[in-house]
DNA sequence: CGTTTTTGACCCGCGC
DNA sequence: GCGCGGGTCAAAAACG
């Protein structure tokens, strides 16, 4: 499975992207977060039961899972596992409403770099030198942002913490075989160079094969397939402290 | 052999 | 204070 090839086939993606503000809760600490929905065709689960969730180009690492109140499916916690120090975390869950639609919920930020090419190397926690703001727990939405924008082109800034909830919507060419659309559109290449597609047609397969692995759960065992559009929208809810 | 996944236990906040 | 639910830890297993 390649990356994504919009040649032949390209059902257009049309993405929907709403940031929220929201508290995490009144005591606890508020932390922010980022709500990503992604739709996923049916086919793409029932055929490879993947529908990957939107591994942004971080690599993320399981550390638990829990069956969720009121949904059917369990939801996976992972950890950023590019480098030690980093503290970004994501939950991925599957909407009980609807089953093609994966809920993912990005906690914390990255201290490093994104790793494009290729994540061998540890960062030691590299820091963002060129906000010298304290970094405590803000710094992620400026990273998504910047992602963000850059893939989706945003016509506002989703994160600019004035807003409460934002929607974007874009289309995306793809080709149907990979459903790993959408890992596209959480973040990845806001580098200079684009990435070429062979280096992303690697570490795509690479983490799809992931994903199809851990989604595996949470898809059905069984769904109609026949669809070649993978249509998907992301749904970002943003939460800072006030 | 090192890394990641799995999974049950544990911890903690919240509502009653 | 107790129970519930969500989030994390950690040991064992699986995988490359």
């Amino acid at each position: 499975m390649e990356g994504f090839h919009s040649e032949g086939l390209e059902p257009k993606v049309t993405r929907e992207l709403e940031v929220q503000t929201t508290q995490a809760s009144k005591r606890r600490k508020v932390v922010e977060k980022t709500v990503v929905r992604v739709k996923i065709s049916e086919a793409n689960e029932g055929k490879q039961r993947s529908e990957g969730p939107p591994s942004d180009c971080w690599s993320w690492r399981k550390y638990g899972q829990k069956p969720i109140k009121g949904s059917p499916y369990p939801r996976g916690y992972y950890r950023c596992s590019t480098s030690k120090g980093c503290s970004a975390k994501k939950q991925v869950e599957r909407c009980r409403a609807d089953a093609s639609m994966l809920i993912i919920t990005y906690t914390s930020t990255h201290n490093h770099d994104l790793p494009i090419t290729k994540p061998s190397k540890e960062e030691p926690q590299i820091k963002p030198t060129t906000t010298p703001k304290e970094e405590d727990e803000e710094e992620e939405t400026d990273e998504y942002q910047k992602c963000e924008e850059d893939q989706f082109h945003y016509s506002q800034s989703p994160f600019n913490n004035s807003e409460d909830i934002i929607v974007i919507n874009q289309q995306y060419p793809f080709a149907e075989e990979n459903v790993l659309v959408d890992e596209e559109p959480l973040c990845c290449y806001h580098q200079p160079p684009p990435p070429p597609l062979t280096a992303l047609s690697a570490l795509k397969s690479e983490e799809n094969d992931h994903f199809y692995d851990e989604l595996e759960e949470l898809v059905l065992p069984s769904s109609s397939s026949s669809f070649l559009r993978t249509d998907f929208f992301d749904e970002r809810i943003l939460i800072h402290p006030s």
